[in-house]
RNA sequence: GGGCCCAUAGCUCAGUCGGUUAGAGCGGCCGGCUCAUAACCGGCUGGUCCCAGGUUCGAGCCCUGGUGGGCCUACCA
């Protein structure tokens, strides 16, 4: 038996999951449970990664300390990775002792060999603050184009890169503070040492390596080690969120050190619970065979730098078992873009939990992961087209209406396989033996297409017989004709169960297995005069409207994450200047504009003008009017359409080149392209007076 | 600037070693059926295989150069 240990990247503990960490947990996920069905002994370490800058930022804006952040971060993540049946052995973090004793390890192997080198490094440094500045919580002026508000790192405008420490009049991100320069010592990795290791480790299995990457990845890691490995810079100042170096007061190691081997902390955490010596998985050999250890990592494309050289360095170096795979997926995209908190497509894990069952998202995903790296896009419409095409029409389906009809006509009993049904089932079979492979070279979406073909092709099978006309004349021969359906569908939710658990359960108990399905058993044929357990409905239809109200809750819910502790923020410093306030007034000023709450029902971009859109606007008992607004370049037409918007309505018309306007929308902002239109509460009445 | 990856029907994808007229599912249109969850069946519709060259008796597939998209990275090939 084969001893596998499965990892999904940790989760970063600043925030919520949302559908991208669900993508690669579904990915690993089934993959864990395919192996499971293969016979191999799987364990699935998980955990939250909870270290660094970022956290310590998030829990400062929201009062409160990190370890509490952390504690409530881990709470919701649990939930939302329970919601969507991962099957994770252990969920852990690496703010544990086991994390602080291998990182300790490790280092300390490392520095016994003579790669961890000690070098000053200057930095900027925040007294406001009181730590030193990551490259991302720098801005200032670029020092090649003058560039204002550009990051510590890079000039969006220019393009040239530069350190932090070469901007014009920089200033802390956080606190607006100006930093001064500071040097520190910080300890280094010499990657470049473990350069020939690196080389043995990527090389592919044409030419003797053992190592299982995507061919696009090995080119791609291949290619910075070709360039030439830089040191790594694996320590940070104090304060930071983090483990302190042995050795090394007020030093720590930088998160993305002690991050992976949270995946070794997890792993020894769950062995002392279960009885197992980690060290039978982390200082075994790698490999495939007896005694050996097989690691598979899953990622996002984003990580393959850390887990594709400093992690299988760091494990060669201090005598760990290195990664016999790495499986990297795309981006998550929603509807054809990135996911946008504006438009709702930024979907939290838990969110997507209050509105609809998991099963269809892990349907859906797994329907279309293959072994590539290329982005997914999750577009709604072609989800539930997919999920009611492929779940219901055709695999329910085909149990569904053998079941059923056997149990309300036929006694609910198996008949025997006819002749004519043999070469159907045996095809199927056959197709059933190519799955395991497929699902453990992470195409799920193939493995399902056989499934859907063996459903679809019996079902055309029990078409053809038509038992519900036969059963006058030979309710046997019906019998075997349903008989057929039922053995065909125990082929397909083997297929299915990795990615639909409970599928796979609720045909267990419709068939009476008296073990839990796996890929050796499903072929068996199920005996003559068995009978059948209830019905139990295996995939109900999927709306687009039960959709339409996630993408609206999204927005609430993002909304309402980010507004977490905005408040205690001490005035914040304003890198941007508004125009100074107008002479005071009496309140009899305010008569002579007449504000009115107008509905927009109509809005189109005018053709030629550079700048317009054109409104028509209803004021409820005011009659509908036509508006023309500046604000082509922050809009677009149908974000507006339908909103509530604030009319200076008594405003004279005034003639434009391209027609009349008759009153003037409210907005802010006083550039072109970041305008903002004052929107009202929905709830308020078109023609309404605002004062 | 350099590198890597991707591109086949409206959508999701197959397409073997280079071999006949490039396929499937979904969608759309027309008709039929009903055991089954508006399921199911038949027919129709739908293609500049990203573009341009090249190799070949023959290219979706191989080669070169481009275009578009994604990612990485930076004075280094």
């Amino acid at each position: 038996m084969t001893k596998v240990l499965v990892t999904a990247a940790l989760t970063y503990a600043n925030g919520p999951a949302h559908l991208g960490h669900v993508l690669e947990a579904i990915q690993t996920d089934v993959y864990v449970r395919a192996r499971r069905m293969m016979g191999d002994e799987v364990i699935f370490m998980w955990a939250d990664d909870t270290h660094g800058t970022p956290i310590q930022i998030r829990a400062r804006r929201e009062g409160i300390e990190p370890e509490q952040l952390i504690a409530r971060v881990y709470k919701e993540h649990v939930a939302a990775y329970d919601g969507f049946q991962i099957g994770y052995d252990i969920f852990y973090t690496t703010h544990s002792d086991e994390n602080r004793r291998h990182a300790a390890a490790i280092f300390e192997a490392l520095r016994e060999r003579g790669d961890i080198e000690v070098r000053d490094v200057e930095q900027l440094y925040s007294e406001v603050d009181q730590m030193f500045l990551p490259d991302r919580m720098v801005q200032g002026t670029c020092p090649v184009c003058k560039t204002p508000d550009q990051d510590g790192d890079s000039c969006e405008n220019c393009g040239s890169t530069y350190r932090p420490t070469e901007l014009i009049e920089p200033r802390s991100v956080i606190s607006g503070d100006t930093p001064v320069l500071r040097s520190s010592e910080h300890l280094f990795v010499p990657l470049a040492r473990h350069e020939a290791f690196l080389r043995e480790w990527l090389t592919p299995a044409e030419q003797g390596g053992t190592t299982i990457l995507q061919d696009s990845v090995r080119n791609f890691v291949l290619d910075w080690v070709d360039k030439g490995l830089r040191d790594w810079d694996i320590s940070r100042e104090a304060p930071y969120f983090g483990i302190e170096i042995p050795g090394f007061p007020g030093k720590y190691f930088y998160v993305w050190f002690d991050a992976p081997i949270g995946y070794i902390a997890a792993t020894e955490k769950w062995c002392a619970d279960h009885g197992q010596d980690w060290r039978d998985w982390w200082k075994a050999p790698a490999g495939r065979g007896e005694g050996e250890t097989e690691i598979v990592h899953v990622i996002g494309k984003d990580i393959v730098y850390f887990h594709c050289l400093f992690w299988p360095a760091m494990l060669n170096a201090a005598n760990y078992t290195v990664p016999s795979r790495v499986q990297v997926h795309g981006w998550l995209k929603v509807n054809g873009e990135k996911m946008s908190k504006r438009r709702g497509t930024f979907i939290l894990a838990n969110t997507y939990l209050e509105h609809l069952d998991p099963a269809y998202l892990r349907y859906y995903l797994a329907a279309r992961l293959s072994c590539n790296q290329d982005d997914f896009d999750l577009a709604m419409d072609d989800f539930v087209a997919r999920v009611n095409a492929d779940l219901v029409n055709k695999a329910a389906n085909l149990a569904s209406r053998s079941i059923k009809f056997l149990n309300s006509r036929l006694g609910g009993t198996l008949g025997p396989v006819p002749e004519d049904g043999a070469p159907l089932l045996a095809a199927a079979r056959e197709k059933l033996a190519e799955v395991p492979d497929l699902y453990r070279n992470f195409d799920s979406a193939k493995a399902l297409r056989l499934a859907m073909e063996m459903a679809e092709s019996c079902d055309a099978y029990i078409n053809e017989h038509a038992p519900w006309k036969i059963i006058k004349q030979d309710p046997e021969r019906a019998r075997a004709v349903l008989t057929v359906g039922v053995q065909v569908s125990k082929l397909v939710a083997a297929v299915l169960k990795p990615v639909l658990p409970q599928w796979g359960e609720k045909v267990e108990r419709m068939l009476e297995l008296d073990a839990p399905l796996t890929f050796a058993n499903a072929a068996e044929p199920l005996p003559e005069g068995l009978e059948l357990g209830a019905y139990e409905t295996l995939a109900e239809r999927l709306t687009s409207k039960v959709l339409d109200q996630l993408i609206e809750a999204s927005k609430e819910d993002v909304a309402a994450d980010q507004a977490v502790g905005a408040k205690p923020e001490p005035a914040p410093a304003h890198d941007y200047e508004v125009p100074p306030l107008a002479d005071e007034v009496s309140i009899d000023a305010l008569d002579q504009v007449d504000l009115r709450v107008a509905k927009v029902v109509g809005c189109e971009r005018v053709p030629k003008a550079k700048k317009l859109l054109q409104l028509t606007l209803d004021l409820g008992p005011l009659g509908q009017r036509s508006v023309f607004s500046g604000i082509s370049q922050s809009y677009e037409p149908e974000q507006l359409l339908g909103k509530h918007v604030a009319v200076f309505a008594n405003l004279k018309p005034r003639k434009m080149r391209f027609g009349l306007s008759e009153g003037m929308v409210m907005a802010a902002g006083q550039s072109d392209d970041a305008v903002t239109v004052l929107e009202l509460d929905p709830r308020s009445l078109p023609g309404d007076k605002i004062s």
